[in-house]
This record gives structure tokens, C-alpha cells and sequence, in this order.
DNA sequence: AGAATAGTGTCTTTCAGACATTATGTT
DNA sequence: AACATAATGTCTGAAAGACACTATTCT
């Protein structure tokens, strides 16, 4: 089958994949934006992304992206694709179909500013909403948000947020960052405690600060939760 | 980049929209399939779909098979995005991503039979799903049926399988046709009824069949549902 | 001892699920 | 009257939310 433009009856389409890569720093749910070096929208804060190469599969697109521009390696995040961006104008130079993914990962001291000329740097999300961003990437953050957001009820996807050992209290902080709310702190053990399968006791304690000694989970095998935490 | 088509650098891809059109027939959760007349896969059965136009939105050409390839009018169905599916050899001729989409719509008498040659009809999911599909159209047809699904839990979705009036039992058989669950008729008329701007009293009762008449309703306001109709 | 954080227990309210009961039409 | 379906009510258990209380460390 020919590849080539001229020969056949499907028009073309550049088809590239953002990411919506979000962490919880120092309490505070951020977002990684990249400073663009070139027109369009140059000197703009955008996702990270470029385009897919023929070969390659969108998800390993996606991750190769990840590593180029955020320095961010495969093991080190859960990714999963958002929604497809593809208005007929929402790229002045031309017709670009976006492929979307959110990558959801621990803070990582310094994963910011990979192997391209751009700035890197992470953002506070309520911060990056105010800005203008490059593109339709406003709205892409928003959808990606909102999806971290909606995934912690019911599924056991906040570990995403956390290194391998972590606290309960580590683990009710990503839920207080994401969703920007506090929550009882007696209530949110017992929920977790009780959920099969999310929290898997390692036996260990911390030992860092004051006060009693947290145990030390991992995170288990469930990806659903029975019953969800709900947020209000 | 070599698969350019001589003026810019950036390789280009087909992209296609795929329609999961979904309705409940007589009780029966069904999906639209279209038998392709032409190679590959001639005499399969697939989904409905197309290419994309340069100058039409993602969602225009999804609307637009929809009439083409399935007769349904836009007023006719709700349209959620989906999913893209873009494996690099998905498609044998070329490199094709393809945009896929979830239709929910009242079942219509004549729906299928398009203007395409191709021959269009309901088959029951489950049925669908034991099936030979085109390119990997079951995966779709997978994952489309699951967000139907998942969606009836936690939003007012199942009213976009039922035509502008309708019973609480007519609801309820939506929720047991695509659960393929039984549901407590008691219960389930409770929570409906309590459930905010999910359902709105016409006032109009029906008169059809035998005992006692019910009241006739219409989709309310809301889309989220709280609390949610759990399945078990 | 006092402070700080971790974790458990108790009480109340809400809601799901099972099922009985009443309501209102047709034959 | 008998029947069929619609709609409401009752009871029980599970779980959420508020909050009191106990446990274990450090200074």
C-alpha cells in the first residue's frame, strides 16, 4: 500500500500527544509546563509533547515524550490516555490531531528540564489555570485534572502519587491536594484500612520526626475500590 | 522526517472516526455493525466509520458517518468521545488512528441501512462480542460497552436510551438490558425518585397494557447522580 | 510531663437491599 | 372479583461523618 501523498484518497493529518503530567510537591497538586522556545506561541507555558513517529505506538509516543522533555522514565509514572484534542484550528500552522495522556507520579527531585533547549518547570494546578497556555492546552489541563480528580474516588490510583513506602497520612495528603479539601483523618484510616486489597502493611515504621511512628504501607493489587472514597 | 510529503517535517497519518452506536432493542443491549462490502476484511462485520475531512472537527465527522453509515440524525443520540486506537499496524494498508466514539440513542424503527452499499444491522452485544470484528473493533465495541455501562452508575446517561417520555419501569429494563441484571423494582423506583432533576413528572400517565397506569416522566436537568445507582 | 502524631472506638444519620403492603387500572 | 402492574412503606444491616479516646514516640 503506498504511503505516499499523491497516490491515494485519505487526506493527512500530523498527529501529535500532549501530556498532562501532574504530581503532588510539597502538598501542592502541580502540573509540569514547558516554556516554548519557538513560534508558535513562543515565550508560552504548553505541555510537553511533539509529534508521533510512524513506527511508533501512541502510548510509546507518549513515553518517549515523557523521557525527552520531562526526563521522566517509564517506571517512574502511571500513564493513561485522557481524550483526543483535534479541532480543525487549534494549531495555526496546520491540522494537528493531539492525542492527550495524563501521567500521574511520585515528586521527583528534579525532573524537571529534559533534553530539549525549553524551560521546564513544575506548576501549581490552580496557578497553571490561571495562565494562558499555549494551544487548547487550558482546556487539556483542565480535562486532566478533572480526571486525576475523579479517578482517587474509585480506584486506588493515589499510590500513582507516592514513592514505594508511604503513610497513611502521606496517602490522605495526595487526597487533600487533588481535591483541595481536608479530610478526617480517623475516618480516611479506617476506609483505607478497610479497603481489600489497596494497602498492603510492610511491617516497617517510620522513624523521620515527632510523634508516634506511622506504619509503613505499599501499594497492594486493587485498582477499584469497594467502597470509594468519596469526596463532597 | 522520511514519511513527510515533501514540504514539512512533520509525518502524517490517516485519521479516522469509529462509531460504538448503542441501543436497547426489545430489552436487548445492542450495538450497530456494519458487513464491509470491500478488502480487507470484505464480509466482516465492523464498526461504523470513515475518515476524517481536512476542515471538519473530530466531533463533525463523527456526526457525519453517523448519518451517512447509520441514518441517525444528530438530535438523535448523545456523543461521547471514547477512545483513540492508534497501534501502527491496526489497519493493514497503512497507518491509521482512529478516533472512536460512543453513541447512545433511543432504538429507532429503521436505523440501520445507511446510504454506504454496506448492508447495517443491530446485533446484541453479547452476541457482537463472540464475534469476528474488522481491524480491532472488538476492543472497541469492549470498551465502549463498559463506559455505557460505568456511566449508568454514577450519571442520568440511561435516559438517552428512552424516547422523550417514559416510565420508571421503561428506565429501570435500560439499567437491567445493559447490566444484564435484574434490579429491585421497589428500590429502584425509590432512588430515581429521590434523585435531584433526574426525572421530571409529565403529569401524563400511560394508558397502555394492563394494571394500574404509570406516570410518564422526562429526562430532567442533571447529569451527575447522587446518590449513584450501584451495580452489584 | 507535655507535645505531637498515629490509630481505634462510639454514636448518629443516611442509604442500600429485602420484602410486605397499598393503589389503580384492565379483563 | 381476579389479576397485573405501579408505587409506597417497613425493617435491617452497612457504611459515612463527627468526634472522643487511646497509643507511642520525641523533647
Amino acid at each position: 500500500m503506498s504511503l505516499s501523498c499523491d497516490r491515494d484518497d485519505y487526506p493527512r493529518f500530523a498527529v501529535a500527544v500532549d501530556l498532562v503530567v501532574l504530581t503532588v510537591r510539597e502538598g501542592v497538586f502541580s502540573v509540569l509546563l514547558i516554556e516554548r522556545g519557538v513560534e508558535p506561541f513562543a515565550g508560552t507555558w504548553a505541555l510537553p509533547g511533539g509529534f508521533t513517529h510512524p513506527e511508533e505506538s501512541l502510548e510509546d509516543a507518549a513515553y518517549r515524550e515523557l523521557t525527552e522533555e520531562a526526563g521522566v522514565g517509564r517506571g517512574q509514572v502511571v500513564l493513561e490516555q485522557l481524550r483526543t484534542y483535534g479541532d480543525p484550528h487549534r494549531d495555526p500552522r496546520m491540522r494537528v490531531v493531539s492525542v492527550a495522556w495524563v501521567a500521574l507520579g511520585a515528586d521527583q527531585p528534579d525532573a524537571t528540564s529534559g533534553g530539549d533547549a525549553a524551560r521546564a518547570a513544575w506548576w501549581p494546578v490552580d496557578e497553571a489555570l490561571e495562565m494562558e497556555l499555549a494551544f487548547d492546552h487550558h482546556r487539556i489541563v483542565e480535562d486532566g485534572v478533572e480526571r486525576a480528580r475523579a479517578k482517587l474516588e474509585y480506584t486506588t490510583l493515589a499510590t500513582a502519587f507516592l514513592p514505594g513506602q508511604f503513610t497513611v497520612a502521606e496517602l490522605r495528603g495526595v487526597y487533600e491536594a487533588i481535591w483541595g479539601t481536608p479530610l478526617d483523618a480517623s475516618n480516611f484510616h479506617r476506609k483505607v484500612s478497610a479497603a481489600a486489597s489497596f494497602l498492603i502493611d510492610t511491617g516497617e515504621r517510620t522513624a523521620r520526626g515527632i510523634g508516634r511512628p506511622a506504619r509503613l504501607y505499599r501499594a497492594g493489587t486493587a485498582v477499584g475500590l469497594h467502597p470509594p472514597v468519596l469526596r463532597r
